[in-house]
This record gives C-alpha cells, sequence and structure tokens, in this order.
RNA sequence: GGAGAGGUGUCCGAGUGGUUUAAGGAGCUGGUCUUGAAAACCAGUGAUCCCGCAAGGGACCGUGGGUUCGAAUCCCACCCUCUCCGCCA
C-alpha cells in the first residue's frame, strides 16, 4: 500500500511512476485523493462534535447530583449523538473505500527498475556457467522422467486433475533431496528455518498483497476464509504482521513449502513437465530489513539463491524486471533463471524483490531500532530460493546421459544415496 | 463437534452505566541518599492511530454492530486462547 501522504503531497510524480509499469491508475489516485478530502473534511467536523459531547457528557453527573434538571440538555445531546453516529458512519465508509482503493494500486518501482513496457525490456545482470552442450540428442525432462519411471503426470491426473505430478523411487527421493540441500545450505548462511502453515487467512494474503486484487490466482476453501498459500512468502512475512520488532535487524528466515496457484490464464502455457503446476514445492527466503539498508539485503538474497544453483552446478543468469514486468508489490525484482535445454533458453527458477515498505504498510510491520525512537515501517523482501520443481527439471536436463541416466550433482549425493538415476 | 472459563496499557492485574484523562503493582527512565552498587524514597513513563504549523482535539479495553445524553462495563454476532469431553494422525 502506498503511503496516502505520499499521494497527497506529490499526486503528479505517483501517476507518472506508476505509468512506467504500462498500466495507468490516474483514475484511482484521482478517486483516493477526492475521498480524501471529503473524509479529512467530515472527520474533523465529527471529532469537534464529539469534543463537545464529550464536555456536555462529563457534566450531566454533576448537575443530577446537585438536583438540576437535565431534560433538556439530554434533549439536546440526543441530536448531537445522532449527527455523530450519521457522519460517523460517513467516515468510515469513506474509510473504507479510500483503503480498497489503495489497495488496488501497486507499488511504485524503485528508480533503479530498468524502465520498459514487458518483459522483452529486462536487463540481463550477470551470467554463471555456460548453456549445456550435449554429444547426442537431449531429451525434455518429462521424457527423462517419463523413461526413468520417476515422474508420472498420467497418475496425477486420474488421482487429481491436470497439472499435478507423482513423483515415483528416486523421482521423490530427488525432491526430497533439493529440499534438504537448499534449506541447509540457507541455514549455513544464517537464515532461520521456519515450516509454516500451507493455508492463510484473508488478512494474510492482503497483507502481502495477493488479495483483493487477485482473489481468481489463489485456491480458497469452501468450508472456511482460508487459502491455499501460492508461496511461503505469505505465511513468513505475515509471521510479524501487527508488530513493532524491537531487535537487531535484518531478520532472515528460510521456509520450505508447497505452493499452490490456480494459475488462471494460464490455459496451454508450459502444458508438459514440471515447469507450470498448481502444486510446487518451493523454498523460499524472506527478509525483514533496515529501510536504509534493503537495497544491500536484495543483492544478498540474490547472491544467497545463487549459491545453490552454484552448488549443483546450473547454468543461469540473473535479469533485473523491468517496470512493465515486475509484479504487483515489488519495487525491484531480480529474476533467476536456469539454463534448461528443452526450452532452448532460460527459465525462470526465482524471483528476488524488495517491497520496500509497501507490504510493511499493508500488514503493518514496524521495527525501532531504539526503544525511544518513533516505530516505522521495515522493508519487506524475499526471493525464490529456489523452486524445486524447476530445479529437478533442470538437474534431470542438464545432467542426463546419452544411455538415459541421470547423473546426480555431487552435492546431492549424500542425500540421495547414489550418484545416478537409471 | 459438545460443555465451561477467559481476552484490559510493555507485563501482571482491578474495574458490571457517569470527574476512568483505566486503580494498584512490576518493569523502564531520571533524581535523592551512597566511595560505588543494592535497598529505600521522590518524580516521570501508552511500542497505537487520525486531524492540525502549533496549541489542541478525536479514536483506541479481542473484532464488528446495537442500546444510551454517556459503554471497558448492558445486548447481538463473530474471532482467538485455555480446560474437560468426543473424534482423529
Amino acid at each position: 500500500m502506498l503511503d496516502i501522504k505520499v499521494i497527497r503531497e506529490n499526486p503528479e510524480e505517483v501517476k507518472k511512476a506508476l505509468k512506467t509499469r504500462n498500466a495507468d491508475y490516474d483514475e484511482y489516485i484521482d478517486s483516493i485523493l477526492e475521498i480524501d478530502e471529503k473524509r479529512r473534511k467530515l472527520s474533523t467536523e465529527t471529532d469537534a462534535l464529539k469534543a463537545q459531547q464529550n464536555k456536555v457528557t462529563k457534566q450531566i453527573p454533576v448537575m443530577k447530583k446537585n438536583g438540576e434538571d437535565t431534560t433538556a440538555i439530554m434533549a439536546e445531546m440526543k441530536e448531537i449523538s445522532e449527527k455523530i453516529k450519521a457522519d460517523g458512519a460517513q467516515v468510515s465508509e469513506l474509510e473504507a473505500k479510500q483503503k480498497e482503493l489503495l489497495l488496488c494500486v501497486p507499488n511504485i518501482p524503485s528508480k533503479t527498475t530498468p524502465v520498459g513496457k514487458d518483459d522483452s525490456e529486462n536487463v540481463e545482470i550477470r551470467k554463471w556457467g555456460e548453456p549445456t552442450k550435449f554429444e547426442f540428442e537431449p531429451l525434455a525432462h518429462w521424457d527423462i522422467g517419463k523413461n526413468l519411471n520417476i515422474l508420472d503426470p498420467e497418475t496425477a491426473a486420474k488421482v487429481t486433475g491436470a497439472r499435478f505430478h507423482f513423483y515415483r523411487g528416486l523421482g521423490a527421493r530427488l525432491e526430497r533431496a533439493v529440499i534438504n540441500y537448499y534449506l541447509n545450505t540457507h541455514t549455513e548462511n544464517g537464515y532461520t528455518e521456519i515450516f509454516p502453515p500451507f493455508m492463510v487467512n484473508r488478512a494474510s494474503m492482503t497483507g502481502t498483497g495477493q488479495l483483493p486484487k487477485f482473489e481468481e490466482d489463489a485456491f480458497k476453501l469452501s468450508t472456511n476464509d482460508y487459502f491455499l498459500i501460492p508461496t511461503a512468502e505469505v505465511p513468513v512475512t505475515n509471521m510479524h504482521r501487527d508488530e513493532i520488532i524491537m531487535g537487531e535487524l535484518p531478520y532472515k528466515y528460510c521456509a520450505y513449502s508447497a505452493c499452490f496457484r490456480a494459475e488462471a490464464g494460464s490455459a496451454g502455457r508450459d502444458q508438459r513437465g514440471l515447469i507450470r503446476q498448481h502444486q510446487f514445492n518451493k523454498v523460499e527466503l524472506v527478509k525483514f530489513a533496515d529501510p536504509e539498508k534493503s537495497y544491500e539485503e536484495l543483492e544478498s538474497l540474490t547472491n544467497d539463491a545463487e549459491k545453490v544453483l552454484q552448488g549443483l552446478g546450473l547454468p543461469y543468469r540473473v535479469v533485473a524486471l523491468s517496470t512493465g514486468d515486475i509484479g504487483f508489490s515489488s519495487a525491484k525484482t531480480y529474476d533467476i533463471e536456469v539454463w534448461m535445454p528443452s526450452y532452448g533458453r532460460y527459465v525462470e527458477i526465482s524471483s528476488c524483490s524488495n517491497f520496500e515498505d509497501y507490504q510493511a504498510r499493508r500488514a503493518n510491520i514496524r521495527f525501532k531500532k531504539n526503544p525511544k525512537d518513533k516505530a516505522q515501517f521495515v522493508h519487506t523482501l524475499n526471493g525464490s530460493g529456489v523452486a524445486i520443481g524447476r530445479s529437478v527439471a533442470a538437474i534431470l536436463e542438464n545432467y542426463q546421459n546419452a544411455d538415459g541416466s541421470v547423473t546426480v550433482p555431487e552435492v546431492l549425493r549424500p542425500y540421495m544415496g547414489t550418484d545416478i538415476i537409471k
């Protein structure tokens, strides 16, 4: 959520900045300002009436004690009371409307986010390794998975539906090995491991920005007002919702979770394999940072995510998303893209973002450097560290051999109990 | 799911319609005393939000409604915590 004071003071700059997202929020901003003015005027008037009410209300018991007649004054107060009630209801209505609109306006991109209309104008920052070369015709991971009998989407289609997978044998073990390797690496790098709930309430989904605008992307329970989490970012960031953090920042968390996405609007895309599933595993990194240091923290968070890919020896590149491609709540995002031979290109495997105070304001997460300071909003950051299903796909494809077997990357061997899947 | 108890400030905790701008205690900050510290004593102390340059005003006792001139207190709904029972991994 943007700061209403910033919008009030610099409406044109805000509008201009939002336009770089290749979208127009002028109408939202204008309505917000219009409501804001009405709201403040009415609220000030109502407060004055309340002040009068408070004053008179205190006199009534004194008058009664002195045996004076209070009928007239009480009748008068009845009128004021009714006006307060009516105006108060209107103020609440305006507040709700203003908040609703504010929740639908995305974050302002950072000055360092490259301006561009969409993903075609993302900027490559660095590359690690080289695209894998094969002396044979490499297979896609869905074919490798089928041949080795370790991935089974057909049975999942019967048992559940499209965009789900069964993993079998060493396939299941590989998934588990990758999760453990990632979590162990991150905890060694100072992240506190969290195992979060996989369902969250509406307030949490609103806090991180999934709601109210993107409800159709989420799986919603019919028995409760709960949602299946689209990422561990949601429960982990919301751990500190409505809190004032007193300790040293940053707080660094890593969390494994299953992630659930409706993938509304992705019909036909990435139909085969592990790339786009309704349920997938992910290890997520989340930071709560001092605003002065959040951009340094974004760099180190991205580096921490890269480390696990380096450990696996998977070629990747880092791109800075352009203003037209960054997510709704983000001010700046780096995507890490892994080399996927079947796609013949780099494919997103991690998205590392600085949300600045956008989520913190929505979720009311503040901190104090010193106990006497005024509480201020933290900056929140998160990044995949990294997606598990896509990692497994990349491992199968990049480590495949001519005979159809797959070499297990060295760092995973202790977890796999074997150096080859065949 | 059933029955019961509860949710008050940083913490503990009092408070069932009116000077409650929430008692009292703890903690914290400052002071007195002391060589220093502890203890004692004195004073201060809302991790909140809104309007305002300020003075000041308003809101806030789990959440949302209602009754009333006036609600922490009464009424309704909901959420959460705890205990017992049932069910369950």
